[in-house]
DNA sequence: CAGGTTAGGGTTAGCGCTAACCTGAGACCC
DNA sequence: GGGTCTCAGGTTAGCGCTAACCCTAACCTG
């Protein structure tokens, strides 16, 4: 049917119809006033020609072009991958497309990532988990109108801001608090490298300490958040201190690769080892034993920022901040 | 600096640099003869007004949108997105953007999809593992002068094709197979619901029959590719069928939910009953007992997919198919 | 030194759409 | 019966770029 030729185009619809070709504009997009009978007619030209119209046409003149851009560190991290598809369905629910950029855990990807990405690619952004310290990122959001970020936050005039309840990385001083209390002593933490995000070292041996913990510099490592990190950084900190009975993981994978790394140094877990995640992603549920967390609704943090992108493109200005709830499930880990 | 007014467009830049636009046009694009000053001055003037082509007005005249759309069941199933990590990594390194569409493994919503993704919203299309039977999915793909499939095959001329060196589901006879010489004698099946791709029950029934193995219909069950899915076909198979002593789960996730369904149904894997999966995502190894699967270089898949898709992209109409390898893994799981 | 070559630009004409305004015919009103 | 209101559509201009062609001065070249 399609010859593979030019496609068609509105003048071509118009002319096949004889109409001019704002009365076909006005039937493709459902505007102005147009007889049922013209209407009906137009349509059917439309399909004949099998006439699509053209997105970069029409961005060009009414400067959008239905789409979000959403940046994450890792597509293959659960966590992200489940916020992802929340904002694919609430965009594509409204006629939006998603344009992806993973950075792979790159601050140098990130930023020429953010760099790239403008408002005549997308018509607002989310950043999740930035990466970027704040004089990199900040400069680089203002360029837009509608910006989300999620676990983060920015002046509230850059963006509309998702996240959790706790200050960021708080979650692993409230797992080494829950570790000290529930008897562990000498407390290891793997802490994400995330600039900008986590809680400062400081912060968490202060806090740790403030309730009676011994806090040690050599009991802690930085690491990427991913398994293969978790796992080096905990098999690296296992052989150098034996005498660790608990570490705090700073996400689930992270977690899940000291689990390993300390069952290979023949720990027993949690007798001998306790260990925290946090994320609660499927994995932590179905290892053995199942890793204690903090559970968060992934996907919901996907729909609530893509929603509060769209009231922000649609020209809602105000502050808004969704704070979600994170709750420590306590499994076999612990 | 940037006065967060009208962009600055090319005749902007052209007028303050005092030269023509098309001059302007030829220093950003580095094309055509353009003096060593002149070029200078105009990027400079470039950097000032912090002038950024338009990616709509540029997609209108060369009809490139420098994106490709990638189009997968779930993003949230790690085999995907490794898949899209690849994907994304090949695309961005050559100045391509994807456009990621999720179709929850909804075929209503990858016809949709496929629907309104064209040409002109990106300049080539990644299929994953489509749920379209063909009558629906060729047509929707003849749209295209550039197609890559994963997990399919479909007619040379319409795409280029990278697929598993098996034929489709053929990894589940395999893993039958092996099951009843390894002695398994009473093998369950939880067959993907896939239409187009996954292997005729008859297949496999034939296929296990043909060395010896005892087929039963209602040994088998037919379950979308999820975790949620596998536990519950496996539990209801399991209550109805407690003579099993195997179960081939189509994927990793189906096979892992089985195991948990196992379990809680008080069965000991592998001694009372062995379950296979396919994939090889993180969690199979990680579960105890490590799941036997196969294994697949998703971010390969991602990578060649979307180089192939960037060589149709560029003019190139042959034929290509790319066969991946899948090599069973024994783990604890049989 | 007439006739070609090059380097370094400029000019023109759209790409396919929609915003904003205009028009013309009938209905309606007092 | 002249004004005006509504309906149904047309006209015009331009979004921001680039392809394709054109132009001119300087530079060879035999």
């Amino acid at each position: 049917m399609v010859k593979r030729q030019r496609r068609a185009t509105l003048e071509d619809v118009a002319r096949e119809a004889g109409v001019s070709t704002m009365t076909v504009s006005r039937v493709v997009n459902n505007t102005g006033r147009i007889s049922e009978d013209t209407r009906r007619h137009v349509r059917e030209v439309i399909a004949r020609l099998d006439y699509r119209p053209s997105r970069a046409a029409r961005a060009l003149v009414t400067r959008q072009t239905l789409m979000i851009a959403v940046v994450v560190p890792d597509v293959t991290n659960p966590y992200f991958a489940e916020i992802i598809k929340g904002a694919e369905d609430v965009a594509w629910e409204h006629g939006y497309g998603v344009l992806l950029a993973n950075t792979n855990e790159s601050q140098a990807r990130e930023a020429a990532v953010l760099n790239q990405l403008e408002e005549t690619t997308a018509d607002g952004l989310i950043v999740v988990s930035s990466r970027l310290p704040e004089n990199i990122l900040l400069p680089l959001l203002e360029r837009w109108r509608a910006v989300v970020v999620v676990n983060r936050q920015v002046p509230p005039h850059l963006a509309a801001v998702v996240r959790s309840r706790f200050e960021y990385g708080h979650r692993s001083i409230l797992a080494a608090r829950y570790l000290f209390e529930s008897g562990r002593r000498r407390i290891g933490y793997l802490r994400l490298k995330r600039p900008g995000v986590e809680t400062p070292l400081e912060v968490f041996m202060a806090e740790l300490a403030a309730v009676g913990g011994e806090v040690r510099e050599e009991w802690y490592r930085t690491c990427l958040p991913s398994w293969e990190a978790g796992y080096g950084a905990a098999k690296d900190l296992l052989a150098q201190h034996p005498e660790l009975d608990a570490i705090v993981g700073g996400n689930d994978l992270v977690g899940l690769g000291a689990m390993r790394a300390a069952i290979e140094a023949g720990r027993h877990i949690p007798a001998d080892l306790a260990i925290t995640g946090s994320d609660d992603i499927l994995m932590s549920r179905e290892v053995t034993p199942p890793l204690t967390t903090f559970t968060v609704s992934k996907y919901e943090i996907g729909t609530v920022a893509t929603r509060l992108l769209l009231q922000r493109i649609a020209g809602d200005t105000e502050y808004h901040e969704y704070l979600f709830d994170e709750e420590l499930v306590v499994r076999g880990t612990t």
